[in-house]
DNA sequence: TCTGGCACTCTCTCAACCTGAGTGCCAAGC
DNA sequence: GCTTGGCACTCAGGTTGAGAGAGTGCCAGA
């Protein structure tokens, strides 16, 4: 599957084909790019680099009378080694910027607004994970008792996220007794990062079980149960679904339901974004790059976010593979980084 | 806009046309329906009973040469007079509550649960919308401090629900400080409306200005602050969007996209499903009936869903006008019901 | 190695035509 | 007066064939 190395020639036409291939969006003649293209060769020479350029299946056509088309392959050329950036219009990065200063009250919101600003801006479908929270340290922990035998559990983490559960319980505990386990498990997890905490309590049940009475036991119970089904909602979050639906270059209507399937199963999305960590930056899976079936026709660019210097999400875009990817490509790189930034909040301003 | 009465032979007819137009999809003429009708008329005699059906304006033919097919109108008769439901699968029904309890410990995985029942059941888009939560009730109030300049505010409800909040302030507080406002706040306020809350704080305000201290000020802006944005997350969980992809009933294009974006706004099918409470309960919005442009080819089928007496939310569901409304119906109202019932959680069983 | 020329192929569009389905209307029958 | 059979008419949809347009492949010559 390596790429093939082509001659400056090959290089320039494939490249000038892309773009226009992109920017029309159809087929590209050997006439046409004897226009475009400053070379000034005749039609016939560029027909004859084309026929090397198929042999090498970096484009095809459609039929025998059609220009050509770059093939996945050729995409992955194009972007690897000819693609040059558009320079960010830095209209969208104060956009970009000041929406998610806005939302930086709440985590959830601060996602939202991401994948808003990706879809809108592309104006194709955007892409961000939750971030990861298994680096967050656990501050607090409290009971509060709602009936007889409901009790509400309430985690609080270093960084003010907040996850609370429901756990039906055997008996009736007071609110002294609730507050009393809080207190005491707060103590001794407080600092802790949330994916020990499981380890920690089960190490701590086995060192102290002989004098452990029955409602710690229940307490570390509880505190684990609501450790465990860490975030209830959806991990991923999707928005401008809509921009794809007339987008002509996915034709089959079936392919186009099954897109949509996968935008609202999340999990296979999910899965293929976290995959996609072997790059430090931008990664691109053209067409069916990514093995995942619903996404043939498609392109997806994506990018980890950071926390403190860790990877803790990703963010992307899906869109048609004939796509600007010259100016989709930085945006979702400056909309990871900025994501980042904002992720972290500035404690103590001047 | 009244609807017509129709003599026996008329409304036995329209019915029949009807139910076959639904399940067969193509339109219905007066040799078939002389076939399908037990009266044994002739598709003359059947073609003058159309030719008035048709001036009624119940039904239409799409071009000359080809059946007819129900109108809005003729459908409305249909629904309101005609439409025998269908009995409910008891496996429904059961499929249904069972994976209803299971999903109750959170409020959230509840209505997400609702949802998909929906749409799983009917194939189509199902719709619920979050409970009010105007009458719930408070019952603590907890700030918890992050860093130098933000709070973090919890506000649990009587019914478990928890909200919270980061607030930006502008000096650090102790967290003995902070717990003291908690709990002098959770003493004035428990027990209240979280609709009465704001009203009750801006009098507590005004009644003690003068010897009001700054921290209690600023406690009191906190947790209106809090309590003014309720719930952050969307008030509207759409699933099974995807159903409607294929659905050829929707033809053009750009509509189906327009219905997409309707789903992803959220808001305006909210509002819809806010005003449809002059009903007990199902209530059925037909083609362009709702005056929500993007549903133009769809029908809306909803029923509100109570807790503790009170209806607090409605759920539906949106599938193409030419629907099942025999099964369909019975299907929204029943899970509106064990909805209802799941919400109520069963406090001391047996 | 590049170029012009030429025959060839294939899609797309348009118009003409045919068929099948269903209607509207009319006159005859019960 | 309602019902029925008959008949002419209409229209959508499928098929066919011709023509235009675009682009290619290949070859011979520069």
């Amino acid at each position: 599957m390596s790429l093939p190395t082509l001659n400056e020639r090959a290089q320039h036409l494939l490249k000038a084909l892309v773009e226009r291939y992109i920017s029309e969006g159809i087929p590209v003649g050997s006439r046409t790019l004897s226009q475009a293209t400053p070379f000034s060769l005749s039609p016939a020479t560029i027909r004859n680099v084309m026929a090397d350029l198929e042999e090498l299946g970096l484009i095809h056509s459609p039929h025998t009378s059609a220009g050509r088309v770059p093939t996945i392959q050729g995409y992955r050329l194009f972007i690897n080694q000819l693609l040059t950036m558009r320079d960010l219009d830095s209209a969208q990065v104060d956009i970009i910027s000041g929406e998610l200063r806005q939302a930086s009250g709440s985590r959830q919101h601060l996602i939202e607004t991401a994948s808003q600003m990706l879809s809108h801006l592309t104006r194709y479908a955007g892409l961000v994970t939750l971030p990861r929270r298994e680096h967050a340290r656990l501050r607090q922990i409290e009971f509060i008792p709602l009936s007889s035998n409901r009790v509400l559990a309430i985690l609080v983490m270093d960084d003010g996220e907040v996850q609370n559960r429901v756990l039906p319980v055997s008996r009736a505990y007071t609110q002294g007794e609730l507050r009393e386990f809080g207190a005491l498990l707060s103590e001794r997890l407080a600092g802790q990062e949330a994916s020990r905490v499981r380890d920690t309590l089960l190490a701590e049940m086995d060192k102290v079980r002989s004098d452990l009475n029955a409602l710690m036991r229940e307490a570390i119970l509880l505190t684990e149960q609501a450790m465990g089904e860490s975030t209830p909602g959806p991990s991923l979050v999707v928005s401008g679904q809509s921009n794809l639906v007339g987008l002509g270059d996915i034709t089959n209507l079936e392919r186009m339901r099954r897109l949509f399937e996968a935008f609202e199963t999340k999990r296979d999305i999910l899965h293929l974004l976290d995959q996609s960590q072997r790059a430090d930056g931008v990664e691109i899976f053209i067409g069916g790059e990514s093995g995942y079936d619903p996404l043939e026709e498609c392109s997806l660019v994506t990018a980890p976010y950071r926390e403190k210097g860790r990877v803790v999400g990703y963010l992307g875009i899906v869109g048609p593979t004939r796509m600007p990817y010259d100016q989709v490509i930085p945006l979702v790189d400056i909309t990871a980084r900025l994501l980042g930034a904002a992720l972290n909040p500035a404690d103590e301003p001047q």
